[in-house]
DNA sequence: GCGGCTTTTGGCAGCGCTGCCAATCCGGTT
DNA sequence: AACCGGATTGGCAGCGCTGCCAAAAGCCGC
């Protein structure tokens, strides 16, 4: 399998044209499979190939080929450490992986800056399409992105305009059907217990759909918790248990997301509080354990996968500029 | 930024260099800081790039160099819906970030032909090195890896011989450990809860090492619950009444993980089981959630992020080969 | 103002591949 | 047997960059 090869050097294509006895040209045809050749070619190179253990070079190919890579996509998250994101990716992987395209990521730790830098970095790289999290950047990163020549998607944000193309839901529409359902529910004293909204710019909107809803109903938010840090189970359990400490006459929660009302849920359980009698809770996203729960949580479940995969779609198959993909409430038990 | 660039055609370092006066190499030296140059060129190449709005390419610059690219690291992992995977990429970025290299990511589903797939799809782009999950490839993956003249990473399993280097912990420890802890605290009538063993290899490692810790002690696992799919907190929940209704004697169950075990609590919970009382609950991972529960989860965190930025430090400083990462065994409440 | 030295510079080949084009081949015609 | 159109083929330039090397520039003391 692996040839003897002098260990310096890696197989090549010419290589593989002098052992199969044709040209570098037909190799190149046959292994692309791009005009035309004989069975006779396609057998020798296939055996020659499989003799000398090739690995075509991308770097080489994409270089020479016309429109640079066109087999790299450039993912820009603000974290992986919420579900989320492995999520968009996964859809993402899925659906590229078919066309041969591979994800290049970057972390950009929810800092525009940090974000920026990725967006140059991945641009070196030159691939087909540059996939950024929200609509919120730099200036340098959207500079970068459209003198890139390249395809740019936004994921999961649809409040406000994009680059290029734009997938994902409205954050504000989240928020306003969260309130209206609490609401609905006959939820009057409510309160917001969310992690810090400087960096995740998203559940900042969802605040404000939400408040703004809470408003047309005459009411309004009793209570702000925000804790410091990126959202978990943990820091939803000490919020709420922080929340109702100062405000404990507040009959429903709104979370940033269900990771942190989780953590509500939790601190409810261990304080013998009944939910939603006592207090109901309220995420979002509509992760698996929601729906595992003694109680379901009422949620909002976004198409976190669904995003992935119609970003995809907007960069191999030119589809829509601007796509919403909506949400789905969770009715739950929880409030 | 972007220049009065016909649209075709993106900015080149021949660009930078006729723009600001100096010779190609000169552009590059400057570019890379490598080698010497004056202040003045120094300037006139930054102003250039600026006024141009230039961004490298590296598909040229690491075909041109020495040792292909140096600055892509191929990463296959079986899955992204499973948390410790996405923990895994975090370590990992985190730690390449900073020498300047890119993860390209693929997902085999725990297919072993796609890993060899995506194995030689990954190599295509000539990485720095190949980032593998666990020791169990088939032959032509372990082929590809060797003749692919990159560095070999194998990641979070160390029960059993690598390609190259090799970073992880024991999942046979932590089954044995996790029998012996249960077995400390009296309980005998043991059950398995996991979802399919024949994708996750590395849960039925730990299985494997629990049942024999088990044997040690004179005992023998009651019962088994294989729960088909991927593991969810919902599989768990679903896997446990279904356990209990079977066995009602059993007074302890291990999970195939955390998120299982949660299903498992909430199982429990909606039943009005006591925990540990009537049923002990141990899992696997260490998630965030465990630490949040009314009653913490008894569990062996695993250092997923460690893994991560260990395997990155294998690539770039020339690491030990095998670094065992160990775990830790939490106590928690639920057994 | 001139060697002798170091620093800085530009030209150019070539990384491995693809696109283009001209050459060759093949099978059937005339 | 010479001829024709399409299928198949190989040569070669060139993608944008870096490494090498020789040339040019700068600097020192005499």
């Amino acid at each position: 399998m692996d040839g003897i090869q002098p260990p310096g050097r890696l197989v090549t294509l010419t290589d593989v044209a002098r052992e199969a006895g044709v040209g570098e040209s037909t190799v190149s045809r046959v292994l692309r499979n791009h005009g035309s050749s004989s069975k006779r070619a396609r057998e020798r190179v296939a055996e020659a190939v499989a003799r000398l253990g090739y690995v075509p070079n991308r770097l080489a190919g994409s270089l020479a080929g016309p429109g640079a890579s066109a087999q790299l996509a450039g993912v820009i998250v603000p974290s992986l450490a919420n579900v989320v994101f492995p999520d968009l990716l996964r859809g993402l992987t899925g659906a590229l992986d078919a066309a041969g395209i591979r994800c290049v990521i970057g972390v950009s730790d929810y800092d525009p800056d940090r974000e920026e830098a990725l967006a140059a970095a991945l641009l070196s790289w030159r691939p087909a399409a540059l996939l950024l999290t929200g609509l919120e950047h730099n200036p340098g990163t959207v500079a970068l992105a459209r003198a890139g020549g390249v395809r740019v998607v936004e994921m999961i944000d649809t409040d406000g305009a994009g680059i290029d193309a734009v997938v994902g839901f409205s954050n504000r529409a989240v928020g306003a059907a969260s309130a209206r359902h609490l609401v609905a529910r006959g939820y009057r004293r409510i309160a917001y217990l969310g992690h810090d909204l400087r960096v995740d710019l998203r559940a900042g909107k969802r605040l404000a759909g939400f408040e703004a809803a809470l408003g047309e109903a005459g009411l309004a938010l009793q209570a702000q918790e925000i804790r410091p840090g990126p959202s978990s189970p943990g820091s939803g359990r000490a919020g709420l248990e922080a929340l109702l400490a100062r405000h404990p006459d507040l009959d429903a929660v709104y979370f940033s997301n269900d990771d942190m009302a989780l953590g509500g849920y939790f601190a409810c359980l261990a304080a013998g509080l009944a939910v939603p009698g006592r207090i109901a809770l309220f995420g979002f996203n509509g992760l698996d354990f929601a729906a595992a729960m003694p109680q379901p949580l009422s949620t909002v479940r976004t198409p976190r996968l669904e995003i992935g995969r119609q970003a995809a779609a907007c960069l191999i198959g030119e589809g829509p500029k601007r796509i919403d993909l909506g949400f789905e409430l969770i009715e739950g038990a929880t409030a």
